[in-house]
DNA sequence: TGAAATCATAACTACTTCAGTTATATTTTT
DNA sequence: AAAAATATAACTGAAGTAGTTATGATTTCA
């Protein structure tokens, strides 16, 4: 399926709350929902791409390397996916045939125009408004719990 | 891979233009490069889509049922694929983690903008445009093979 | 210095999906 | 009835993703 876009977000939102030290594969892979290894390929692609920094050794992890608003998801995407082929050509079209052997050529360029289209369209969102939601998904549901509770034991 | 949408878009292209009869899969698959159950599965979405229109029997076929500028590649993306789900979200985060709990609910919005996004654009390309770039393709190529062949032999 | 905790990376397995193929039944024309 | 076509289910093979194990390197700290 390839949840590795989201999962890199889901990463990065987690390192973008500072905590002092870097927080460790292990402990990411709890959050996520999967192996620590997968964690590190992906922090590796975001590493290289210079969005997170991390440490080995003891008391090595991971931070976040610039800004969380100066990351935005297009950025991301681009780091998991050197080179995107959302759109992917048919592999074997007949040359012979007229339509056959302009197809491919004919298609490159609407198809560009689209995965472009949608990158920047994921540019308009950075790792701090994901953030940011997220903690207001969380005060709701924090508000929601203290007023369930208040009900059900008005005096406390 | 999945190439369906590029091989869609290819057999529409090879029906856009009128012969009379309808095309067999037989012609199509060997003009994509695939194998004719493939094509019916294929024309089987846009028939449904309402794009195309198949007869069985000998003199079956299969044959555009709407103007082929009144397809656009949005439209057939739709047809080919259901729910696109191009940029999906893991399955698994943690639901006791803060971040982990919250964060499939703030992907959703800016996934599905940036996937709406990438259709909108598919919108302005109808199947007639691709056609036309097919065509003055092949135009190019006939020009290019005549000059050639006059340079070769001048008299004819 | 040695143990502990961490990252880096390669390699293997399981699963899923797409494409290719075969098989069977149905439809339509001649 | 034969021929040519579609409809569709089912099987096979290849490729990619995720999970896991294994090995080695790095860094801290007692």
């Amino acid at each position: 399926m390839d949840t590795r876009f989201a999962t890199a977000i889901h990463l990065l939102v987690l390192i973008s709350s500072p905590h002092g030290r870097g927080l460790s594969a292990e402990r990411m892979a709890r959050s996520v929902g999967t192996h620590p290894v997968r964690v590190r390929q992906i922090l590796a692609a975001l590493a290289r791409a210079g969005m997170s920094e991390t440490r080995r050794g003891r008391t090595g992890g991971t931070v976040l390397a610039r800004p969380a608003d100066a990351i935005s998801l297009g950025d991301v995407y681009h780091a998991i996916y050197d080179d995107p082929e959302l759109l992917p050509l048919h592999a074997d079209p007949d040359p012979r045939c007229p339509v056959g052997g302009a197809i491919s050529l004919a298609l490159l360029a609407p198809f560009a125009m689209a995965e472009a289209t949608m990158v920047d369209a994921l540019r308009t969102t950075s790792i701090a408004t994901v953030a940011a939601s997220v903690a207001a998904s969380v005060a709701t549901t924090r508000a929601r719990r203290r007023l369930r509770e208040e009900r059900a034991s008005p005096v406390g």
